[in-house]
RNA sequence: CGGGGUGUAGCGCAGCUUGGUUAGCGCGCUUGACUGGGGGUCAAGAGGUCGGGAGUUCGAAUCUCCCCACCCCGACCA
């Protein structure tokens, strides 16, 4: 603002009452920083708090309903949200706490653009993998863009610009802006939205090990994330995680301990290991293939039957008792065709079991996708009716079984190899064409192989499957929120941008990377989903927009306001946020509201409370009138609830 | 992307089957009065392209067709 400027007004005159705004301090310091933060004080009836008796009918989960009835949030569009001023405040904390520990990690903070020219994606082929999820558009002048879902290229290709040497390394650097994403289906308010805001950051390195290595990087990342978290007062785990199609080799996420989360997490209560579904090992299991048949083999007549469970009632068995055989196909430039390698892989697992296609590939060596099906119908595959004897009857098959659906039971159902058709009474020993492995057992580092036929972990852990880490314990599905995801990279983007530096050695090395991600939005959500009660939000100090709320019960008061000005002006020096909820509401209306807003701290001002000696001073959990404190105790009683709230 | 569903006031809904006064109800909002510690009472008000377009009809929120948006289940997914 120029100099010339008319001086802005401090204090807005209010309309009636005589409450003046802000409570000014007479150190309203003309530095221009600040030495001790104050806690701010604003009004309610000067602030936007658009509450709601009814929730919208599509809200279904606390967060989405409490985040909108309570003025947090309102939907633009499908995933789309504004962020109202008391969600702009929760947002601000959990990013101070973000930068505070992410600083302290070294990491620094900068801005890149949201728009993405598509050209950049040309070298990682993200466009591709990231298909329809991928926010496309196309400019005045045709030139295609995208807004970014996260940001590995633009700042490699920003990096690349400015660092040519090895001692400009590791450097760490981050941006919390908004992402996006064109989820097919958005739900659940912030939890999965289009547009959300993310932490995300990056790190380069020239070596893995040692000093200034993408491992230390990682290990301090690891533990900014821990305290990040502890410090927003949630309940989560560390889990190990497949990279996924950002790509890299390890990984971990972040997950919030909740019920309502989408997201599935396993872990062994013994040994403590934690990884997510698509990712977890199984302890070793025993398979065997020495049954004798039980039943005769019979063909049925199962025509216009999508899914297995309907195919099994008709079978008179249930999907436990069926053979899912799963056509698979060697994926991208790996596949072999034309120079004598495999051309399928079947992947066989018990019927209620799903395949795992990242355990698929670690079974036989190579990648692999589900097979074009067109391709597999030409090459004879029955699909949706195939067993595990296509594998004897066409050229190129390997067949990978895992232990669950071998030889333990002597009679399964599978399909027919032909359309329209089940068999029932299929006995491995007596209906299987090929060689088979001796009986044994197989664990995640541990398969069986005779020819083309492999025993070997292929399916996704559930619940009750043998512990990967303590021996006779079982793992425990249990849902979870993914808050926070960190991942090494290794070259993949400094190869494809030719990102490189030179060594002590004059050495050209290609630089290595980790990146890594916390959902804001979405912290703040997971916040509320862990902290509320049937009357609104509970929200954990270090993230609740205003730390205390002071509720006037008569507000033209004139004895209210004094000692309402007086608490808000003790509370503001020592760095408490204050909300005073000065509108001319009932009380009933005022107490609704209070706990739905969800201020961990409330005090209660009122003729009443005046009259038998100062004000009430309660804790959000609490009910009822809490504890009378004289005025100029509040600030201090205040301080002490919120320390361990 | 498959299946199902919904669009009527800021929010929640009725009306549509069987076309026909001025399109209703609750909450919220405005004004006034009485009230005054857990969404109070009474009175008077404001607020609507009935998602959009085309059609049928003397007449459409209502029937037909097309489009759009949104939601749920599934598949997919940091």
């Amino acid at each position: 603002m120029g100099a010339s400027a008319p001086r802005a007004r401090v204090t807005a005159r209010v309309s009636s009452g005589a409450l003046k705004w802000p409570p000014m301090t007479d150190t309203a310091s003309a530095l221009p920083f600040s030495t001790s933060r104050r806690g701010a004080v604003h009004r309610w009836s000067r602030t936007l708090i658009p509450t709601m008796r009814d929730a919208p009918a599509d809200a279904e989960l606390p967060s989405h309903i409490f985040l909108t009835r309570a003025g947090y949030i309102r939907k633009v569009g499908a995933g789309v949200y504004d962020y109202l001023p008391l969600a702009k405040r929760v947002l601000t904390k959990i990013e101070t706490i973000i930068r505070e520990e992410l600083d302290a990690a070294g990491a620094c903070e900068m801005l890149v653009p949201h728009i993405v020219p598509i050209e950049l994606y040309a070298g990682t082929k993200r466009d591709i993998d990231y298909g329809d999820l991928l926010m496309r558009f196309t400019d005045r002048h045709g030139r295609e863009a995208a807004l970014g879902p996260t940001h590995e290229e633009i700042v490699t290709e920003m990096l690349k610009g400015s660092v040519n040497s090895y001692k400009q390394l590791p450097l760490n650097v981050y941006q919390i802006q908004t992402k996006f994403r064109d989820e097919f289906r958005p739900r659940a308010g912030l939890l999965r939205g289009r547009e959300f805001i993310m932490k995300d950051a990056y790190s380069f390195h020239l070596t893995l090990e040692g000093e200034g290595g993408l491992n230390d990087t990682y290990d301090a990342m690891y533990t900014a994330y821990v305290n990040t978290f502890r410090r927003c007062r949630l309940d989560f785990s560390v889990v190990e995680a497949e990279a996924g199609p950002i790509g890299g080799s390890a990984s971990h996420e972040f997950m919030v301990n909740c019920e309502t989360g989408e997201d599935t997490i396993m872990v062994c209560p013994e040994s403590g290991y934690a990884a997510n579904v698509e990712k977890c090992e199984i302890g070793e299991r025993a398979y065997a293939f020495d049954e004798g048949p039980v039943a005769d083999l019979k063909t049925n007549h199962t025509p216009a039957m999508p899914g297995i469970e309907l195919v099994a009632e008709h079978l008179g068995t249930t999907p436990d008792g069926m053979l899912k055989t799963i056509v698979m196909q060697p994926a991208g430039e790996v596949n072999a065709d034309g120079n004598g390698g495999p051309r399928w892989v079947l992947a066989v697992v018990r019927g209620d079991h799903e395949v795992n296609e990242g355990k698929v590939r670690d079974a036989v060596g190579f990648a692999v996708e589900m097979a074009d099906e067109k391709a597999a119908r030409d090459a004879g595959f029955a699909i949706g009716y195939v067993s595990p004897r296509a594998a004897t009857m066409i050229e190129g098959c390997i067949l990978v079984i895992d232990p669950d659906a071998s030889g333990l039971r002597a009679d399964w159902a599978t399909g027919s190899d032909k359309a329209d058709h089940h068999d029932t009474g299929f006995n491995w020993t007596r209906d299987f064409a090929g060689e088979l492995p001796a009986s044994g057992s197989a664990g995640p580092d541990k398969q069986v192989q005779t020819g083309s036929v492999k025993v070997a972990d292929i399916r996704n852990a559930i619940s009750g499957d043998p512990s990967p880490r303590a021996a006779g314990s079982s793992l425990e599905a249990r849902r979870g929120i993914e808050v926070g995801h960190i991942f090494k990279l290794g070259t993949k983007y400094s190869d494809a941008f030719e990102f490189s530096v030179l060594d002590a050695q004059q050495q050209r090395q290609p630089v290595i990377m980790g990146c890594y991600g916390i959902g804001v939005s979405r912290t703040m959500a997971a916040c509320v989903e862990m902290s509320h009660d049937e009357n609104g939000i509970i929200w954990p100090a270090p993230v609740a927009p205003y730390h205390a709320l002071i509720s006037l019960v008569k507000p033209e008061d004139e004895a209210s306001q004094q000692a309402c000005e007086q608490i808000a002006r003790e509370l503001s020096e020592r760095g408490v946020d204050v909300l005073v909820d000065d509108r001319k509401e009932r009380p009933g209306v005022k107490f609704k509201d209070a706990d739905l807003i969800g201020i961990p701290v409330r005090v209660t001002i009122g003729p009443k409370t005046l009259e038998k000696g100062g004000a009430e001073v309660k804790h959000r959990r609490e009910d009822g009138f809490g504890e009378l404190v004289t005025i100029d105790d509040v600030a201090e009683r205040v301080s002490v609830r919120l320390r361990d709230a």
